[in-house]
DNA sequence: CGCCTTTGACCTGCGC
DNA sequence: GCGCAGGTCAAAGGCG
């Protein structure tokens, strides 16, 4: 249980405390009133501590409260989306059923209207509220509707997927014979797992590098270590396609193809596949945890903003959220344009950093999403690469981007951002609403702000990939990890230590010292250093790769 | 010398 | 079955 990991060392720290207590007591030989201050102050200190973890334990058991009645909820769940299945078309049953719901209008509030997407709930006999699958999937529903043709995930006729391709000026990797356009909403969500099909993730990135068209590729540096295998020319387009194995481990089975789109040679295609049989670099690693929750919920669906929501909103549910802006209608995005397709042998995940969203289109200042129903706690991801300046670029200010794992029990928490990095007296502590005010829509700006300096950064969106690809391999106690900074010293989370290719690694990511943590704010990581010059450091001799400057000219 | 990229040949899957 | 296109292999050469 995540939360429990991370309040170990506040229990630690009070075990500690009483052993301190009972030696102040039986170690007194005689009175110094330099050593009574100091006991004096380590009781008072002590009894900070154990009024903090009391409080802590007591929130902990609420979230196990709240967890279980979620889990209880969706096993209940479960099972009558499978029994509601077949009865879809029934007429009589369905509308029997429809008797017993209540149905929501659900989705977007735009213009005071609200975006209808399918969500119904019923109450139990226990007075509960239950939500049927649609229910559930309301924050991850986005349907397109009949009034909303532009809904980003709709399904395309072949001739708007031709003309797309042909647009693109490149051919579809999987190769054509798209099947099937995933949608957020639907719940056979793409994983390798599933129906034994291989996930593919692949990135779209402006690389403005003055490459036209290279014939030497280099791949983005992702925090792997690759091996080119083979280059061909792709049909369509002049720029040839090059083939990437991951290096990193032997008999790794993560291939990258990397390619530069036709229709815009600045735009760079880097289409990741497999799960990688070792684990990432803690460059990849920390990359992975700020985008994994990004990247689930890219696999699990968009977004509804939760204060627009009144299923959310009801029934006190602690439904698990990201703090994610986006108007789906827009295609828009803190992830970029996402997208998901599947072939018969392979799912794509493409994810389009090369239009990076303006805030413009996030008119919401505090869209919400839900994480998957499936994560093992309540927690709600914060993206936060908020400056006092919502405008900064995230990364250019400070070097640092902050993300945030946080219990959060209201509407304002949920809202609340971590500053980037900043090294204040309490870096953890929230940022005072008044600081998140000086634009109308902060979220909404600092996410854009944040969105533009990842699509800015080819790294960071190969990274981006690699971390969807590792959340796709289900290497979720790994993002576990990485949230609670398991794998981080836990003695001094500052100290640099060597990863396992020399990286200074292991300081990128930090877990909060609890004792200065407002329990109410939960544990938060960070890392320290996401500047890409720093992030990305030369792993051997053959680091061309891992430098875009040093892509040859053609 | 080891590891990398290059590149032509080969393999495989799919559509016609 | 044939042709096409994508993907992979492996020998050759380059580079540090």
């Amino acid at each position: 249980m995540e939360v429990m990991m991370a309040w170990a060392p506040v229990v630690k720290e009070e075990k500690e405390a009483e052993s301190l207590d009972g030696e102040g007591h039986s170690g007194r030989i005689e009175k110094n009133p330099l050593e009574d201050d100091r006991l004096e102050s380590a009781r008072a200190e002590m009894g900070e501590v154990k009024r903090e973890n009391e409080r802590l334990k007591a929130t902990l058991s609420r979230i196990m409260k709240d967890y279980r009645s979620l889990q209880t909820q969706l096993s209940s769940i479960v099972p009558q989306e499978q029994d509601k299945k077949p009865l879809e078309k029934t007429d009589s049953n369905s509308e029997r059923e429809e008797s017993e719901l209540v149905s929501l209008s659900l989705g977007v509030v735009r213009n005071g209207e609200v975006e209808r997407t399918a969500a119904s709930t019923k109450t139990t006999e226990k007075g509960e509220v239950m939500i049927n699958h649609e229910g559930l999937s309301l924050g991850m529903d986005c349907r397109p509707t009949e009034d909303d043709p532009s809904s980003w995930s709709r399904e395309k006729s072949p001739e708007e997927r031709k003309e797309e391709e042909a647009d693109a000026g490149e051919l579809p990797w999987p190769p054509s014979k798209v099947l099937k356009t995933w949608r957020p909403g639907d719940r056979e969500v793409p994983q390798q797992s599933i129906h034994g099909k291989t996930t593919r993730v692949s990135v779209r990135a402006r690389c403005d590098t003055p490459t036209v068209c290279t014939h030497h590729l280099r791949p983005m540096n992702d925090g792997c270590q690759w091996r080119k295998y083979g280059q061909k020319v792709a049909k369509g387009n002049p720029c040839p396609r090059a083939y990437y194995r991951c290096t990193a481990a032997p008999g790794c089975p993560v291939r990258k193809q990397v390619q530069r789109c036709a229709g815009d040679m600045s735009i760079l295609i880097t289409t990741y596949e497999g799960t990688h049989s070792h684990p990432l670099p803690l460059s990849a690693t920390a990359m992975a945890s700020t985008t994994s929750a990004a990247a689930r919920m890219l696999m699990e669906g968009p977004l509804v903003s939760r204060q627009q929501n009144p299923a959310s909103a009801m029934a006190g549910l602690h439904v698990p959220i990201i703090s994610f802006p986006g108007d789906p209608r827009q295609r828009r995005f803190p992830l970029p344009n996402p997208s998901i397709s599947s072939s018969l042998s392979h799912t794509t995940i493409t994810l389009d950093f090369a239009s990076p969203p303006s805030s413009a289109y996030w008119p919401y200042s505090a869209q919400t999403c839900r994480l998957p129903s499936n994560l093992p706690s309540p927690s709600s991801f914060t993206f936060s690469p908020s400056e006092a300046n919502p405008s900064s670029n995230p990364f250019s200010s400070s070097g640092h981007l902050s993300f945030g794992v946080q219990e959060y029990d209201d509407q304002s928490q949920v809202a609340r951002l971590f500053g980037p990095g900043r090294r204040s007296q309490d870096p953890f502590r929230s940022q005072p609403d008044s600081q998140n005010n000086t634009s109308s829509h902060p979220l909404a700006d600092t996410v854009a702000a944040a969105t533009e300096a990842i699509a800015a950064d080819p790294s960071f969106q190969s990274a981006l990939a690699a971390a969807v690809t590792s959340v796709l391999g289900g290497q979720e106690a790994l993002l576990q990890k990485l949230r609670w900074g398991e794998q981080f010293s836990p003695v001094s989370p500052f100290e640099p230590s060597l990863g396992e290719n020399g990286y200074a690694g292991s300081s990128y990511l930090t877990r909060s010292n609890s004792s200065t943590m407002n329990p109410q704010q939960g544990d938060v990581l960070r890392p320290l250093q996401t500047s890409t010059s720093a992030f990305w450091g030369p792993k051997n001799g053959y680091a061309s790769p891992e430098d875009n400057s040093s892509w040859e000219h053609s």
